[in-house]
DNA sequence: GTGGTCTAGACCACT
DNA sequence: GTGGTCTAGACCACC
């Protein structure tokens, strides 16, 4: 279900919740699903139960995922409403690295190719 | 010259690398020119002389600077060809974050329209 | 595992760079093993771990290790190419050091039997 | 007459040291001819007169050349014997560089090729 | 004065 | 536990 890699130096958990919410956003996770339980996936991912924990709190923080003692993890009703108004937020963040990237030198149309490539590729392609 | 915000998440000494980085790249700094001081620059910013000494050694190594023991830090000759190139190697982190986007139904006119904003900006703008 | 001279004029942490990538060409040590831990090598060698610290980001730099915070340190999966292609780069050193013996006299046989001794002895002789 | 490269990462003393050794073994300096006075020359390579009596007194401890206080330096009756016997003493360390390069793959031939390569050039050559 | 190395010890985020 | 950053302060070689 989950893959993660524990050489990236991405944070485990944050490579968790990257794939959680790609899930959701391709619609491979409805609201309402259960999640695995965080220690079966925990077994699953050969990783430390607090790791997971970690990655459904923050996912439970950012709404995407709703957390109900003694019953389980669920999608939240909204999880794509949530996570798009969100990585709207990182736009700016898109906004810095083009800057960079022009400073550097890199012609505008090179990058324009670049995004016309990306949304052309398939939905989900390599991501 | 700079300023570091030790509050940021970002390293001191990252902070440092990238505004040298900007100003060789906004040619503020030419080949040749020398760096303040590794003490000096400590001053300046209230920040330890190893955290300096940090960001220039890691400048050096990216061939930007070239330090000479017992005389100062100097800009390289070559010093933006060798960004570019490095910048060049970022476009891939670049294709990360769009598929991302993507993903989460930003449109690519969208994009496109913030690629057109950042290229038209004046020189340095608000980097 | 490893020995550092800390009077000799070679600073300590280049010492164990020198010595890792020794063991990664000799294939002592190979892609995805785990190094020791900053802090127990530092105790080790009875040095300051700040001292590994830099030898292991140093490596890290050059494509020999990959540090996963939290996790540990581990040997890259194209450490051996990466090492050779720098190796490569150190060729025209030997270049300067060659012209200088043959100013000195050294006749070109001396050197040529001293590359055939060199290359004859066993794997990792005396490094 | 020399000429230093304040940017290099050889102490310029070293790098005095070295055009010295090269003009007494060429031969363009004889036994017994008097060197720069130390002033002359600092203010010539426009260095720290400091930096030239380093240079010459380590000449001087290495027997090439000779100091006579009030009177001025001078190429030494055995310069060419004291250097052949000194550089002779470097063939140890190149050893050590074969070796490593030898760890890291590159074959006997290419080196072979690259002695032969610097015998033939004409003397001096871009030493 | 300069850059560079090292120690000692603290604190952080991540597992 | 892990790697990583930072401070404080010392010492070195070089100019």
């Amino acid at each position: 279900m989950f893959a993660v890699d524990v050489m990236s130096r991405e944070p485990v958990y944050e490579q968790i919740i990257r794939q959680v919410e790609r899930m959701v956003l391709l619609g491979l996770m409805q609201p309402g699903d259960q999640m695995p339980s965080v220690r079966a996936l925990s077994i699953e991912l050969s990783v430390n139960p607090n790791t997971i924990q970690k990655a459904y709190g923050e996912l439970d923080n950012r709404g995407v995922l709703q957390s109900v003692p003694g019953r389980g993890c669920f999608v939240s009703a909204d999880a794509v409403g949530r996570l798009r108004e969100r990585k709207r937020t990182e736009l700016s963040g898109l906004s810095q690295a083009l800057r960079e990237l022009k400073l550097a030198g890199i012609p505008r149309e090179e990058i324009q190719s670049l995004v016309e490539e990306i949304y052309r590729e398939e939905k989900g392609d390599a991501l």
